[in-house]
Parts: C-alpha cells; sequence; structure tokens
DNA sequence: TATTTTTACGCAAACGTTCCCGATAACGAT
DNA sequence: ATCGTTATCGGGAACGTTTGCGTAAAAATA
C-alpha cells in the first residue's frame, strides 16, 4: 500500500506555474502578484496540500524534531516529565520522539545514534542505570548535536542540566524519618554511578550526621537496574532484615525501585511502618491508595520536562556557538502520609 | 549550532569515486569489484559514515517509522501496550513515534494531520474519548495510509483492529461480583460512544441477565473524559450513593477511571468492600498495594501492542492492496483481591 | 523616445540517496 | 582486426522543497 501526498508541483502543473512561483506564493513572497497568490493559496487550500516536511529536513538540515531518551515510560516521573517537554515543544513547533532505553546501556547505544542519524534537532536525555560511559553522548555533542540532560545527567559533560533538588529532597526525607524517631534508616538506591543516586545518598549522609546518627554502609544497596529486576530488590531488604541491628526505617530512592519495594515488603510480610517505616522518592499519585498510604518526596517533573526543553530548544535556535550552562535545580516536595507515621511503640522506647 | 554527518559524496571525494560506485558499494552490489567495495566499507567504517535517513525517505516515499496515537502514556494499559508494539517495530526495522491526543478530539485530529505528512508508513490508534467522527481517519485511510486500531477502535472503518476481549471481561467482572452476593452493581464507564465502553457495558448487562438481575440504568455512570477529570468521577460516584436502593458493588471500565474513582471514593470515606465492593478494568501492577488490595480485569496489553504492529506491518509491506481484514479479540485475566471480596454481613442476609 | 527601474515570474542548483542508462576497458571468440 | 561479453564504474535524473539568479514585460524616469 502507498500514500500518494500532492506536492507543490502538482499544484504548479494545474496552474500552469513554476514550482518557484507557487513555493514562494505559498510562503508570500513579496515578488508574487497578489492575485497569483490568492490562486495558489486557494487551490493548495482545495486539494488540501500539505508541504512534505522530509524534503524540508533535507533541505534545510533540521527537522524541527526533539528526541527523548528515558528508560522507560511506564513510570509516573518520566511520564509526567515527556508531558512538559511536549508542553513547551509543541508551542515552539516541535515535535518529539520518544525513546527508551530500558535501562540498558546497550540500547541507549543503538536509540542515541539512531535519533542522530534521524537528525533530531536535539536531544534530551536521562541515561540508563547501566551508564557509565558516556562517550556515544560525547561524540555527537562535539559534532554540535544540542543535548541537555535532565534528572539522570552525565556531570562529565558540560551542556545544560535540569534536575530535582536531590540533595535537599533526600534530606529531608531522611530527616523526616528521623524525626519521627526513627533511627537505623536504610536506604535503596540505583546503581551507584548514577548522579541522582550520588546525590541522594548524599542528602540521606548528611541528615544522618545533622542528627548524630552514625553512616551505617550495611544499611545501603543498591539495585543496578533501577528497581526493573525484583528479585534484586527483595534481596537488599532481605539484607537488610537479617542485620543485627535491626533497621527501623527506609529511604527509597526512585519511583521503580520504591513500588518494588513496597512489593516486596509485602511479599516478606513485613508491616508498615510498624517493622519499618517508608517514605520514597515516588511521583505515583497512587501513594495515597496504598497500605498504608505512602509517604513520598515529590519531584517537580512536569516543570523539569518544561525547563529542560526550553534550555534545549534556546540551544538549537542559537546562532553562535552557546558557551555558558546552567544546572537547575527544582525543589521536591515531601508529602507525608501514613508508612511514615511515628510508632508509639518506638516512641516510648527512645 | 548545527551538527554536519558525513555523507556518500563525502567518502567519493575522498576515495575518488563517484557517488553512485559508493552508494553500489555500500549496499553490496555485484557490479562492484571487491577491491573497491573493500576499500569503501573500511573508509566508510573509519569514519563513521551514516546512512541519511530522511534522504533515504525523500527517495523511497516510506520512513520505516510508525505513528502510534494513544490518550494518554501515564497509562498502565497504554504504556503496556506501547512496549509491545516497540518490540515488533524494532525487530522488524521500524521506528515509533508516541503522540498524546490527552483524550481530546481537536488534537488527535492535529497529531493524525501531522504524523501523515510526516509520512510515517502506518498508524496504530486507539481513539480518543471525545472522538465520535472518523473522518480524519477515513480521509487518510482512503489515500492508502494503513492504519490498525487497537482497544478504542472506528467500528465504522474496516480495517484491522486488535482489542481486548472487553465483553467477556467484563462479564466476568460482573459475574464474579454477583457470585460473592453483590447484588446491586455500579457500573462507571467512559464516554458512552466509545467501542470499549459499548463492549464492556454489553458485558456487564448480560451477566446481570444471566444471574436474573435487572438492570438498571441509574447504576450506569459515563465519564465523557475517561477518568481525567477527577470532579467526573466524584459525581459520579456521588449520585450512585444517593440512589434509594443502594449499589454494593462497583465495576469500573478503565484503567484511569478504576484509580481515579479509588481516590473519590477515599475522599468520599467509603470502606471497600463494605460500602462497596469494587472491581475494575486496570492494567497497574500495583494493584496489590492498594488499602484494600484491587480486584481487577487485566488485559493483554502487551500482547495486543504486539499483534497491532504485525498487523500493521503486514499492512504497510503488501504488495497488493490488503482486502481481508482481522478483528482480534484476546483474553482477558480476573485477578481476584479483597476489594470484591464477599462480606460476612452481606452473605448473611441473602 | 530611450533608458532605467520595477514587477513578476522561470530556471536550475542544492539537500543525500538510489538506480537507470551509458561508457570504458579488457578479453576471448570469430 | 573486428565484434560481442563481461566487469566496473560514472553521469544524471529523481524524491519535494527553497532560493539565488536571470529575464521578460511593464512601468517609471529622463
Amino acid at each position: 500500500m502507498k500514500f500518494e501526498p500532492v506536492t507543490i508541483k502538482d499544484i504548479g502543473k494545474a496552474l500552469g506555474l513554476s514550482t518557484s512561483t507557487v513555493s514562494r506564493a505559498l510562503r508570500g513572497s513579496y515578488e508574487i502578484s497578489s492575485e497569483t497568490k490568492k490562486l495558489v493559496l486557494e487551490y493548495a487550500e482545495k486539494i488540501n496540500y500539505r508541504p512534505n516536511p522530509i524534503a524540508l529536513s533535507l533541505k534545510e538540515r533540521r527537522n524541527h524534531s526533539l528526541g527523548i531518551i528515558v528508560c522507560e515510560i511506564a513510570n509516573n516521573f518520566f511520564s509526567q516529565a515527556i508531558n512538559g517537554i511536549e508542553s513547551i515543544a509543541y508551542n515552539r513547533g516541535y515535535h518529539v520522539i520518544i525513546s527508551q532505553s530500558h535501562e540498558s546501556f546497550e540500547r541507549e547505544c543503538v536509540i542515541v545514534d539512531h535519533l542522530a542519524s534521524r537528525s533530531v534537532d536535539g536531544l534530551l536525555v536521562s541515561v540508563s542505570s547501566e551508564t557509565q560511559d558516556y562517550t556515544h553522548f560525547k561524540q555527537l555533542y562535539e559534532k554540535g548535536l544540542p543535548i541537555v540532560f535532565f534528572d539522570r545527567v552525565a556531570n562529565e559533560i558540560i551542556t545544560h542540566k535540569v534536575i530535582a533538588d536531590n540533595f535537599k529532597g533526600a534530606y529531608d526525607a531522611t530527616e523526616h524519618l528521623i524525626k519521627n524517631g526513627f533511627k537505623r534508616i536504610a536506604h535503596i538506591t540505583s546503581a551507584p554511578y548514577l548522579s541522582i543516586s550520588e546525590e541522594r545518598l548524599n542528602g540521606y549522609k548528611e541528615a544522618l550526621l545533622k542528627n548524630n546518627i552514625e553512616y551505617d554502609e550495611k544499611l545501603v544497596h543498591y539495585c543496578y537496574h533501577g528497581g526493573m529486576i525484583y528479585d534484586e530488590v527483595e534481596e537488599a531488604l532481605k539484607k537488610i532484615f537479617k542485620l543485627k541491628q535491626k533497621a527501623d526505617g527506609l529511604f527509597t530512592a526512585g519511583d521503580r525501585i520504591t513500588t518494588t519495594c513496597m512489593q516486596a515488603l509485602q511479599k516478606l510480610d513485613k508491616k508498615i511502618p510498624d517493622d519499618i517505616a517508608v517514605i520514597g522518592f515516588t511521583n505515583t499519585n497512587l501513594g495515597e491508595l496504598f497500605n498504608p498510604s505512602l509517604s513520598v518526596v515529590r519531584q517537580p517533573a512536569f516543570e523539569i520536562g518544561q525547563v529542560a526543553t526550553e534550555l534545549l530548544i534556546s540551544m538549537i535556535e542559537s546562532k553562535r556557538p552557546v558557551t555558558e550552562f546552567e544546572s537547575k535545580a527544582l525543589q521536591t516536595e515531601l508529602i507525608i502520609r501514613d508508612s511514615s507515621a511515628a510508632i508509639a511503640k518506638a516512641k516510648s522506647n527512645s
């Protein structure tokens, strides 16, 4: 099956005009008489002419399209961020192409390659949890392809970056648990080399420090697949529960990790917050429906997407090479619910 | 900023060959000597040559890309379906472009127009809840653009369609409530003209009929925005609770509708299943975490995406016009949890 | 009236690729 | 020596569009 759209040439033939005249008439060029313009415009309207964007891309060497790379769209943070991206992109005349790395480095490389050759005008990326080597981005970036990182950023690449204030978010979450009387707070996070993991871990540590609680690395576990693999999460939890000095709190550092932890805790038959109090870095809007309702650190995902897109488009449309780059950190929001509630028992003990 | 990739012409110039020879060498044509081939291949590898897909699209009048239109990706059913679509598309050498209608008819029209002019080779669509007029699809389809509908289909357009067995899924869900002793079962669903709404309503009615329960249209409410607007859902619930003959069960007919209902029920301070038992058509994998855990009808979303994509690609690659179309209905899965549990009180009353 | 300016349009190149059609050379056959 | 084959390669058109340049006629100026 094929699909034959009408071209500028068809219009020219039908009206006895050259393609250049038609093109200029359509663009409203001053060197076309108003009668001819009217003629062309009306005919184009009548036969429902649409300029072929592929031909335009070839000619102008740009696409008016942005590539998005995230680990997965079935993730509240990313789907909200994508909505933010779209909201700006469409208003500025850009189309978006969404790709999922599924947390695979290899797949990320393939996608980057594909998007670049497909001539997207720029890239919005949050790297996969497996990514430690950024040369696939670097190569393109140095060749002049604009890239803006959001959420999980590549610190070694000098460009715009937009993130949540992960340090503060983690600090707040941890401190909240501490204020509610929990003292042995475990932390389950994503791959350690991820920027977000480091930032959140640092916030967690700082909160412990400020509250005179010793940092114990046995309480910290990394899930190298970002919570995509259930067993990895369950293993981490089992180790935590095997500790002689029992953990009484848990701070989970990602959307997927948080929900997977909740599932694992249920399977392991742990009561929240009695056995362990939980607060998670997640953008799910279903937290209040959980049993118990889930305390969360919420990221301004939509706004992060918006800001990143504005920066990217400004880079794309800049006449001269961009030399000043911004790193924006947007504030998170702490939403307290029952999963981190202070328990009477714990309180009386202290 | 601009991005200058290497072309076939650059290779030709560097090697003292014509573009045609280079092109043929790259394609492995028989009329190029093996030495020349080796030379070209090695040089191309060295400078990391990538064919420009835009030029190819222009020439071959196809893109190797598929357009996807769904209401929103922040929806478990659709994100899973998209994963299914991708799994097939990438293996067959197609790229996907995802667009969200956000349940808006107007936006859907814009998207269709954009994707078509963008020369996607075919469309995979689940229509928006506002869509009653299908001419925007029909026009393109009649011009030869292959379209496959999934989930929410346009019955008046004769093409491949892939859905879950909505009738049976709804029947099973309703009957499950009945078997558990509930007799006044409300049904909250999406816009009435949506194919899925009709199919699910019919399954619901049939289950009532088979179990000698009278159908009461006061128990059925339509949410014209598919659960995207909270108030619409809360209103429906309030009306249900105001009925003189109280409802004791609720069957919700969509992913978003189900979760929004759960939120509204919580806000209205209704106990599940004591005040009302709930079962919902949803693909969330978080149902077991809810309070109470949520009984669901699960659709084989991933498989629906896969099957739809296979059908679409077969249409695209078919030499002759396709005249035989399939309508596939895949089986749903009933997952029983606590939200629909028979309650002692209800049982003793009967 | 002769010259310049303006108006309004066409020609052709370019974007990167493929592919039809020739073209050239070597080579064996006649 | 001439011709048909075969193997290898280049020229150029085409895909749909924009745009610099050229140019005819019309209008304005001298």
